[in-house]
DNA sequence: ACTTAAACTGAACACTGTTTAGTAATTTTG
DNA sequence: CAAAATTACTAAACAGTGTTCAGTTTAAGT
């Protein structure tokens, strides 16, 4: 292995550090509340030495996306299981809910947060999300092919699962059901699934 | 007037001096981006005059809620003119849509900000924010009534169409479209509706 | 005129992200 | 090997943040 090569690993050595201890405390007490001091503090490092390794405090969460897609992702090998694509469909729906109310951070990150997001538009980064969106289109798509969604655009009808699926998590999420009692939030949510999972059956 | 009244209501104007000023500071530079000492700085007081009307920064931004809320019930006049159920909910979409990209600011703080969301249960300042919950119910009732929705519960009708017109909204706010390109994107939501509302036309 | 109470503020506290000038350690070169 | 050059790192500062509190100014009541 050559000098520049080590340089380079010894470099990726630094970041994954940063990463990992940004990861440790984002996940335990959410974006806003850590600072660049905290991580430094917890690599034993001061807090310079992270800028020598990320742009800035965006880029840092800006990993973390793909990390959090990866989680997504490994969501997705139980529903590979399923044969029928309707059925599998619905289990993708079940999973996607799971995973929102398992991982409200990640879900946080991937898909409703403003900060991290000002980055660069083709990123590498992004590939783990486009497969989880290639996943849901390929399964409609073989919806269709078996008789479901007759005139209907896969790409369009994917976008508007998924618009749906997004709303619904991200106002019980965000904390927006609150004209709903309490106790009824989450059967109103489990319920307006089923509901919507039946209209796609009948399509 | 007595002396209890006069000092209530000078309070009650300094509370909207600095509401005013709030609010307009937040419509040209959003809510992390503005400081108790700008908002200050702007009604010419100190910082900590700020704090004798208001419990802190959230509670500044919490009342602006409010404000939001009543300029998208006005948008729903423009609704209220139409007589079919079914066109009059689907304009009520197309105006929900409108006033996202009006005012993405507004937005934000009514459906998606998670700060000053942390404030009192029972407040008066949800009733804005139900009213408009209603008047979606109410269509939706109606729609029922015409014939449509045949077995569908109103309520839980109601929250799976709100999911959907936020999903898709707030996708796009946050800059979740990136895996389509560009100058697609708002065709996609454009269609999306379209496909959606014509759902709902045959239910 | 004196007291009481209300309104307001300067200055501080404990933070934040980020930059820069300078130090310490390590390599490369003569 | 020693000198020079490169790399790795950091202390300290900058310019801000939300928030608190002791203390001052202003106004009202007696």
């Amino acid at each position: 292995m050559g000098v520049k090569e080590r340089k380079e690993r010894d470099r990726q050595g630094m970041r994954e550090k940063i990463l990992q201890s940004a990861h440790h405390l984002f996940l335990d007490k959410g974006f806003e509340d850590i600072s660049i001091r905290n991580i430094a503090e917890a690599i034993e490092y001061s807090p310079a030495t992270i800028y020598l390794y990320f742009k800035d405090k965006n880029e840092i969460f800006f990993a973390l996306h793909g990390e959090a897609f990866k989680i997504f992702n490994s969501y997705l090998g139980e529903v590979m299981l399923i044969k029928d694509p309707m059925d599998r469909l619905i289990k993708l729906g079940e999973k996607y809910i799971e995973f929102t109310f398992a991982h409200p951070r990640y879900y946080n990150i991937m898909f409703i947060m403003e900060a991290p997001m000002n980055c660069d538009e083709n990123s590498e980064d992004w590939q783990e999300g486009a497969k989880a969106h290639c996943f849901l289109e390929g399964v409609v798509e073989e919806c269709k092919k078996n008789g479901h969604f007759k005139n209907l655009n896969t790409k369009i009808l994917s976008f508007t699962i998924w618009s749906y699926m997004h709303g619904m998590c991200s106002l019980a999420l965000r904390n927006r059901m609150r004209i709903y009692p309490e106790a009824e939030r989450e059967s109103i949510r489990k319920k307006s699934f089923k509901q919507f999972t039946n209209l796609l059956k009948a399509l």
